[in-house]
DNA sequence: TTAAAGTTGTTCCAATTGGAACAATAATTA
DNA sequence: TAATTATTGTTCCAATTGGAACAACTTTAA
């Protein structure tokens, strides 16, 4: 008569803790987003930072560092290391702002336009896959809800 | 005739981003899960993969430590240094599993029971702020969207 | 029974990280 | 106008982080 291991059922916690909806969204975290940061970083061979820099370029055809800096909500320091590195990458190009000599304004280059196709695009994937868990009304709704929180958290002083 | 500062609306790129509902998770994390460890930190003296263990702990009576990092989705070693820190703090105990040698089971103390509560007291106080912007209804919604999603991502490889 | 493969918890190490302080410049106030 | 305060981007530094390798032990396969 053996041993029995029993399997512990690990997402009862996500039922019992005290603050629930908190801690879904921070496991979603620490499941999923961080993983797919890494992800980029071997993929791709940019962090986080990096990344930002490129997808926010991407959207806005001129940014300083220190608007990708709130866009984002990561230190300026992460940014500035950032910029250098995509500069030398060639995916960034800046140009001194005459009107104010403290800043710079930052562009996307053709090839910083090509690489963030290609991790955009892994990123959409793996989107698709998550989300297929939910149907097309739920995701719509999710989308409803998640952009209220999105935008009410934009609002908190950094 | 003066220069006019033009203030940036920094939301529009939740909406224009190619994977918009994973972006702007992504971004919740980042404005508000991020800063939320931090504060932990700065208030209560203990880092993530701690606040972690005793939040496990608070759950479920007996765990290993591997039990916390599958859980949770952190790396054993974090966990295995937040161990030894919350063993020293009197937050821990630890009794060698007679029947598995290679592993310890691990309990909450009452004086790690109290700093759960003082822990997530304050987290729930957060939690309640930025859910306030949703009504009754939609919060009620979103938990029930945010748990298929956090319930699917338990489900992927790790 | 022995050998191979897997698991747990740990240490070590290299890399990333963000806070703090700083110089340069701009905006505000007196 | 002069002095103070704020902002931008940067460097430096100390701390956290997670991957890799490891020893001890257990389980599985031969």
């Amino acid at each position: 008569m053996g041993r029995v291991k029993v399997e512990l059922d690990y997402s009862n916690i996500f039922e019992s803790v005290e603050f629930p909806d908190a801690y879904k969204v921070s496991y979603l975290a620490n499941a999923i987003v961080f993983p797919t940061y890494e992800d980029v970083r071997k993929d791709f061979g940019l962090v986080r930072a990096e990344y930002h820099l490129l997808l926010c370029l991407a959207h806005y055809s001129e940014l300083t560092a220190q608007d990708v800096a709130r866009i984002t909500r990561r230190p300026r320091n992460s940014i500035s290391r950032a910029v250098h590195r995509m500069l030398d990458l060639g995916f960034l190009k800046r140009v001194p702002d005459p009107s104010d000599a403290r800043q710079a304004k930052l562009q996307i280059t053709n090839e910083g336009k090509i690489m963030h196709k290609k991790v955009s695009e892994y990123l959409v994937a793996r989107e698709a896959e998550i989300f297929s868990i939910l149907s097309e009304s739920e995701r719509k709704h999710f989308r409803n809800l998640i952009r209220k929180l999105a935008n009410f958290a934009s609002t908190l002083k950094r």
